[in-house]
DNA sequence: AGAAACCCTCTAGTTACTCTAGAGTCAAGA
DNA sequence: TCTTGACTCTAGAGTAACTAGAGGGTTTCT
């Protein structure tokens, strides 16, 4: 093999952390790499692509699974292109979904805020007030409160490259 | 302990999970409560007050850290208005600042779904080209390669009550 | 009395990683 | 040649916020 990358090279190429091009490999997105006489794993430049195939749906906010489901249909000899549409065309759908989700609630939570500075001088929280009544200042409540999909991750501090 | 609720009892009032607020229990939002002689859980109206307020911020999408400190508040004597105000300030700035990644994002996908549909009679995909020369037409893709946060939850099936 | 509906604890699984421990490999400098 | 340091290996545990299941006990209804 020409060119072969060990994993901190590829990491480097890619901007992906070797733990996670190790976590890609276990979870069947990349296949398993050349190795060295030492055990080290070697990649080509088909992988460096793959990789940031990956990646790049990553930053798009894609899950594991949607990937898996692109990379067959690239690695299929006849692309289908209708099927990556379609794939396409329901991820686009999920973000906009989130992102109406998310302005009502921004919305929701500015009227909450506006509760606190109306009553700043009074003796309880207007905000501790408004969470605990449920109304928040408005009348439709219900559709929240159900069981709308949310993204339930934690919010991680970015880390410097 | 009059008006003592089970726990399907207190679920059914709140909307919420028997298995989530055992789950809660255990997290130590909600205090552990009486049992019966049966050992069955029993709670009084002030943990139905609890748990409301719990899901209501979580239907505001706060993490349970940020509830947490939100009920140390509510538990606090003399209750710190600022504090709770900046606490959802920070809040707020989480939603914006997701609702802002999302745009950008859908933005993207809607351009690299152009790709295939202007080129839909060719030979090969025009959105996976897109996606493996990683530029989705356009420019700047620096900003979204990084290490931006990202909810990575999955997208779960919404189930009805 | 027996069955259905409820409750209990404990464990493991989910996503997409991240981090650690404990060990092995490799290239350069003293 | 030895050592130091940077890199790599595997395996396992931890993260958030639940959800599901096993294998039992309790209550309620008929």
């Amino acid at each position: 093999m020409r060119n072969a990358l060990k994993i901190g090279e590829l990491a480097k190429h890619t901007g992906c952390d070797v733990a996670t091009i190790r976590y890609y490999e276990q979870a069947g997105l990349l296949p398993k790499p050349a190795r060295s006489d030492g055990n080290f794993r070697l990649y080509g430049d088909s992988q460096v692509e793959r990789l940031a195939l990956i990646r790049r749906c990553r930053s798009l906010d894609m899950t594991l699974l949607e990937i898996r489901t692109l990379l067959r249909f690239c690695d299929a000899p006849e692309r289908n292109c209708g099927d990556v549409n379609a794939l396409l065309e329901e991820h686009i759908s999920h973000v906009a979904d989130r992102i109406a989700e998310l302005r009502r609630l921004e919305k929701e939570l500015k009227n909450l805020r506006r509760l606190c500075q109306d009553t700043q001088a009074a003796k309880h929280c207007g905000i501790l007030e408004g969470l605990s009544k449920g109304a928040a200042g408005s009348r439709r409540r219900k559709a929240l409160v159900g069981h709308v999909h949310r993204a339930h991750a934690p919010r991680r501090k970015a880390k410097s490259a």
